[in-house]
DNA sequence: GAATTTCCTG
DNA sequence: CAGGAAATTC
């Protein structure tokens, strides 16, 4: 910490203000991932249900066969996504659904003709972004199971003008809802389309206005009117504003000068920098400044706003949705029933389930939506109603796949009919095209064509299962139920085999096609159903490990014993409290028993907190390996490892001494902080206590778990150095009371050199992780304090105070008992005048800075830390004592 | 490249 | 207060 040096860090500070990059790019990709979301919204609303995240392997518009699926997907992706969109997306599935039929449907029989591209194709759009997003929805659409079915001839892009104005040829979507009354509601899709085309657009232009959004610009440009030529002219000075500070330095802020009145509510935004006469460099550097938060809130707020616009307007769409699917159902059920009738004849049962349909009709609700038809109409097919299950919370499917079962085992009773769903299915979409004396040709085409889209769909959908199921994180309570069931459903609805022999009683007809993959899936499933035992199975092996790994020889220093063993059992993670309690009593006397804790290995090493997936793989937690290599660098004759019996080389007698011995290399930084929590209690004492720390004398063993140290912390050169003040009590942590007496000493320094700090904390064994620590106190306590004094110092101004002079600090003052509170808690010390008039100077400097603008400079505080670094005093010598907090605070 | 410092986030 | 990252300095 060279720096006291003014100079030095004038140079220092004139060389850092330099626009912070790190805030900048940390602010980018926040705006960027919103905007990423939104566009993810967006595209599942217009494709229904989207992949998740990126990765989007379902798509959309699988015949009906996915209505299930999709939804649920979607659901889970909005629960997880805690989006507010549920309402407003649930839609679009249906829409999808018929658009994506519609499509297909186009593409296959002479795709020219074009037009309606489905919702989720509205490309036509107007900004650049619009465009993409239109491209990407076209390249997904191709990729999904369309794509896979039918190259038809690429949409046409400009699609508004549905030119659909011929019956599409009424595919006959078997599993689908009934297409054939699709031409009616023609408008009404044009016109949804619109709609959501311009909510689309809205949408993305919020997205880009939120990404032209500089750090750096003044809130008022952050009003997120919907106006386009606003959007464009706010883009434009944003990207001016936004480079501005690093092109000309002297003259920052020029360009997002903004009216004074505002400089009091919102520091960040201040009109030209008056009186920075100095020669700072613009800081590269960027910081979050006030503005920032100002427009970011703006953003987040108007965003919100537009999207419970949307959302009404996804409503709207619902509704228009549901009535053209009501209209749809109602005709294709009218076919259905004609054609059903005839077939009848040829001796196909099955009446009663329409009845059933039908009725079901009325009732069309945003369930029925998912479900609706789709579904009822699988049961009647039989097994074909799994594919519906497929996407099925797990937690449900077990029992709805019974369910169904139970219904086809009645139905089947009915029908004698072998036939197998799918085949049926296929007949019944046969025959309806032929009905309508559509595409003649085209039934069987069509009807291959959906045998496909179904394998693409199934086959995605699996994949997206397997995914999501994968996923640690979706573990919890959801998946448990599922796995091996959810597997098998895809693929048995991919089958267009018929007859697939029952593996399970239950879901016979989850057989795994083996086409799709289906051995794969239940592979992958098996292993995702794994994730949970694995889990378990790792955590076994760490603890057996850890188990192992605590030998028992350290126990009996109680140091070691007390980080050992004492660290967190999986229970107390958190709380080490049990474990000071423990350390307490070793450390704190001298007659500690604690030899005797030795044999008890704590059944988890505190750090031993891997991560499922890291235990997993076999790795040791890093955190893993320092119970052993910590104790064994350092102080060798400890090395249970080694070649010494653990217990072998010390005597019951060394035990006290070295209980408190610096065996600690370098922790990492997770240990120290239990030690400093298992110190807290014994803390003060324990320095006391323990003088002759063992002699680091021998250095036997250093092989193994020295190269293991190594590898983790290079410290082994500082406990040498550290070794100087063995004399004294050393510890190897940082106690709580460590932590008082750094904050005690920052009434006096703030910014002590490292090397201050080993002279003040002679106690404490240095190496690179405590030093840091320290410093990083130091750190925390100068944020805490320049925080406290810029907001009082606006609070001044705020108040009306004018003149830096009229504020003082006192011990009254509110500045002071924030501070005293934070640094001082007990209020135990007595605070040296010196710090108050420091502080008074601090509480000016900013308020003076402020007054004068400054803070519009990204580095306008690094002035006001040079002038204070250099109002350091002297720190009292009692702090170099071991037993400081007593004599301070006792005195 | 290490050491410091600040900023930001949790 | 800790961690992490970036910036800066030596």
């Amino acid at each position: 910490m060279p720096d006291h040096d003014s100079t030095t860090l004038l140079t220092r500070q004139t060389k850092r203000r330099r626009v912070d990059i790190g805030v900048k790019r940390t602010v980018g990709s926040a705006i960027f991932t919103r905007a990423r979301e939104t566009l993810l919204d967006s595209m599942n609303q217009s494709h229904g249900p989207d992949q998740e995240g990126d990765c989007s392997l379902v798509s959309h518009g699988h015949g009906g066969t996915n209505g299930d699926g999709e939804k649920s997907n979607v659901l889970r992706k909005l629960l997880k996504r805690a989006n507010s969109y549920e309402d407003a997306i649930m839609p679009f599935p249906g829409a999808t659904i018929i658009s994506q039929l519609l499509k297909n449907n186009m593409g296959k029989n002479g795709g020219s003709d074009s037009g309606f591209q489905g919702s989720g194709a509205l490309s036509s759009g107007g900004s650049e972004i619009q465009a993409e997003d239109a491209c990407s929805n076209s390249s997904r659409d191709r990729d999904s199971p369309s794509d896979c079915l039918s190259p038809g001839p690429p949409l046409p892009p400009p699609p508004s003008s549905s030119s659909f104005g011929r019956p599409p040829p009424p595919s006959n979507l078997n599993s689908h809802a009934p297409s054939q009354p699709l031409s009616l509601s023609t408008f009404d899709l044009d016109r949804l389309s619109d709609e959501h085309l311009r909510a689309k657009r809205a949408r993305v232009e919020n997205i880009i206005r939120g990404m032209s959004h500089s750090p750096l610009v003044r809130p008022g440009a952050g009003d997120h009117n919907q106006d386009s030529n606003r959007d464009n002219e706010n883009s434009s000075n944003n990207s001016n504003s936004s480079n501005d500070p690093r092109v000309d330095g002297n003259s920052h802020n020029h360009s997002r000068s903004e009216c004074p009145s505002s400089l009091l509510s919102s520091p960040g935004s201040r009109g030209g920098v008056v009186g920075v006469g100095e020669v700072y460099r613009e800081n590269k550097r960027k910081q979050r400044l006030p503005q920032q938060q100002h427009s970011f809130t703006q953003l987040v707020c108007s965003r919100q706003e537009q999207r419970q616009e949307e959302r009404r307007q996804l409503k709207l769409q619902l509704e228009d949705m549901q009535k053209q699917l009501r209209q749809l159902q109602e005709k294709f059920y009218q076919i259905y029933d004609s054609e059903t009738e005839e077939d009848e004849e040829n001796g196909e049962g099955g009446d009663a389930d329409r009845g059933g349909d039908r009725e079901e009709d009325g009732n069309l609700s945003e369930d029925s939506i998912r479900s609706d038809g789709l579904e009822e109409r699988h049961r009647d097919r039989g097994r074909h109603s799994h594919d519906d299950l497929s996407e099925l919370d797990p937690g449900l499917f077990l029992d709805r796949a019974r369910a169904l079962l139970r219904e086809q085992a009645l139905m089947d009773g009915e029908m004698e009919d072998d036939t197998d769903g799918r085949e049926e299915e296929e007949r019944n979409g046969e025959r309806v095209m032929k009905r309508r004396g559509g595409a003649g040709g085209g039934g069987r085409q069509l009807a291959e064509t959906l045998k496909q889209e179904l394998n693409c769909a199934v086959s995605q959908v699996v994949d997206t299962v397997v995914k999501g199921f994968s996923s640690p994180k979706q573990a919890a309570g959801h998946h448990h139920g599922c796995h091996s069931s959810t597997p098998a459903a895809p693929s048995s609805s991919s089958n267009s085999s018929s007859s697939c022999p029952p593996p399970f009683g239950p879901l016979p007809s989850l057989t795994p096609d083996s086409r799709f993959g289906g051995g794969a899936l239940a592979l992958s499933l098996n292993g995702d159903g794994s994730p949970t035992p694995n889990y378990h199975a790792s955590n076994q092996r760490l603890h057996c490990f850890g188990d192992v790994i605590v030998p028992s020889p350290l126990d009996s220093f109680s140091g070691l014993s007390g980080r050992l063993s004492g660290v967190p059992t999986p229970n107390d993670q958190t709380e080490a409290l049990p474990l000071v309690v423990r350390k307490t009593g070793g450390g704190g006397g001298p007659e500690n028993t604690n030899s005797s804790l030795p044999p008890p290995p704590p059944p988890h090493h505190p750090s031993l907190h891997p991560s499922p997936l890291t235990a997993s793989l076999g790795f040791s937690p890093p955190s893993f390996r320092h119970p052993f290599p910590l104790p064994l660098m350092g102080y060798p004759f400890q090395s249970p490892l080694g070649s010494h019996g653990a217990g072998a080389g010390y005597p019951p007698g060394p035990k006290d001494h070295h209980r408190s011995s610096p065996d600690s290399m370098d922790m990492t930084r997770e240990t120290i902080s239990l030690r400093t929590k298992m110190a807290s209690l014994g803390g003060g004492h324990l320095s006391h206590h323990h003088h002759r720390q063992s002699s680091p004398s021998q250095h036997g063993p250093e092989g193994l778990s020295l190269s293991l140290i190594k590898s983790e912390c290079g410290d082994l050169q500082d406990m040498a150095d550290i070794s100087p003040y063995s004399g004294n009590t050393i510890q190897e942590g940082l106690s709580p009371n460590h932590l008082k007496k750094a904050k005690l000493m920052f009434f006096y320094t703030r910014y002590p050199s490292s090397n201050m700090l080993k002279m003040y904390f002679a106690d404490v064994k240095f190496n690179r992780c405590i030093t840091s620590q320290l410093i990083k106190w130091f750190s925390n306590f100068r944020e805490f304090y320049y925080i406290q004094m810029e907001k009082f110092a606006r609070q001044a101004i705020n108040e009306g105070v004018t003149g830096a002079e009229e504020m003082t600090v006192g011990r009254d003052a509110e500045l002071f008992r924030a501070l005293n509170m934070h640094y001082n808690k007990a209020n135990d010390f007595e605070v040296p005048d010196r710090f108050l008039e420091v502080a008074q100077v601090t509480l000016r400097e900013f308020f003076n800075a402020i007054v004068a603008g400054k803070d519009a400079d990204p580095s306008w505080k690094k002035a006001i830390y040079k002038v204070i670094c250099k109002l350091d005093s002297e720190v009292p010598d009692i702090f170099k004592s071991p037993n400081c907090l007593q004599e301070l605070l006792h005195d």
